[in-house]
DNA sequence: CTTGGAATGTCAACAAGGCTGACGTATCTT
DNA sequence: AAGATACGTCAGCCTTGTTGACATTCCAAG
């Protein structure tokens, strides 16, 4: 466009100082650990940690993904993710059904007790994400979206905007 | 205030649904581990690991600061940030002082080697960040902070403000 | 029908990085 | 002199990540 006009827009001239780069570094690390600090507390009464936590959150979210899909999403080894999948089935917190139409594929589901662990971590969770949202406002919470969203990988973009397929046919 | 208008300020009325929370803490999710993920490629290398990178990151912002002091701000047990202490100091990248004034205390400062780890490391970060910055643009990066500063514990709140202290007298 | 490959599960071994508990030493502080 | 503080260390445990090897089951192509 105009090329004489200081930067406005901030697309085009955006002088970020290392000092601005490192507050938002340092604000990323210190907001992630209130972040799980809620759920950790949960999770650690009942001897289960956040890799059970991530399972839970992404099963509740597509009920019905198989192992394959939460492999991707989470990105750990299949080893890694059925060590935390079987203590869950074992603990009937999450029910693993051989697919109807292809049954070499585990289709995984909240049970009842799965679910209601799944609201209180989420819950508690949610409160702080609401806490800090009001604080803030609601512009405060779009840039707040819209900067998470260009830190992302590509291809965890792909999973976030995603994830609400393999919804039939189990 | 006022008791008719309709939450304009964010402060009072701010309805937001279940799902918005959710989209709110699969970004963080995902934010996160792009965030961590050029500095861990790099740590790998070398055998050390996002530990490795948190206490040299706060010895490079508060140079002599002691072990105590980092024990806080990284909240971890003195056995396990000894454990990673003890080989940043046999390799040559953090010089361990005896206290002037107490000499009980050990102060903490990056040798040259640290120094240009940590600069390979923020550097990586700093990309990131700084082109999450670029996209999003400067109001998205104000309501990014706002945002995140909400959802920090108090305590932590505090070392993001202050951690700039323990300047003189070693 | 046979066979190749995909999806899943399992066993074993290992490492990082958290944790607790106990103990020792040096050094302040009272 | 006694107690508190700062630090280091030994030992042991847990979660959660990794690799590698291997069995099973099943779909689909030949």
């Amino acid at each position: 466009m105009a090329q004489g006009t200081p930067g406005q827009t901030g697309q085009s001239l955006l002088f970020l100082t290392d000092e601005q780069l490192r507050k938002g570094i340092e604000a990323m690390f210190f907001a992630y650990r209130g972040f799980t600090a809620d759920p950790d507390r949960i999770l650690s009464d009942q001897g289960y940690g956040r890799a059970h936590h991530r399972a839970i959150h992404f099963i509740h979210r597509s009920p019905g993904t198989t192992v394959n899909n939460l492999l991707s999403v989470l990105g750990v080894t299949k080893q890694s993710l059925n060590r935390v999948l079987r203590t869950l089935i074992e603990d009937g917190l999450v029910a693993s059904t051989v697919g109807k139409r292809d049954k070499r594929e585990r289709h995984l589901t909240l049970t009842e007790t799965g679910a209601a662990l799944e609201r209180s971590l989420s819950d508690a969770q949610r409160d702080r994400m609401r806490h800090a949202y009001r604080t803030a406002g609601p512009e405060a919470v779009a840039g707040f979206r819209q900067v998470l969203e260009a830190m992302m990988d590509e291809e965890m973009r792909f999973y976030y905007d995603a994830l609400k397929d393999q919804s039939d046919e189990r």
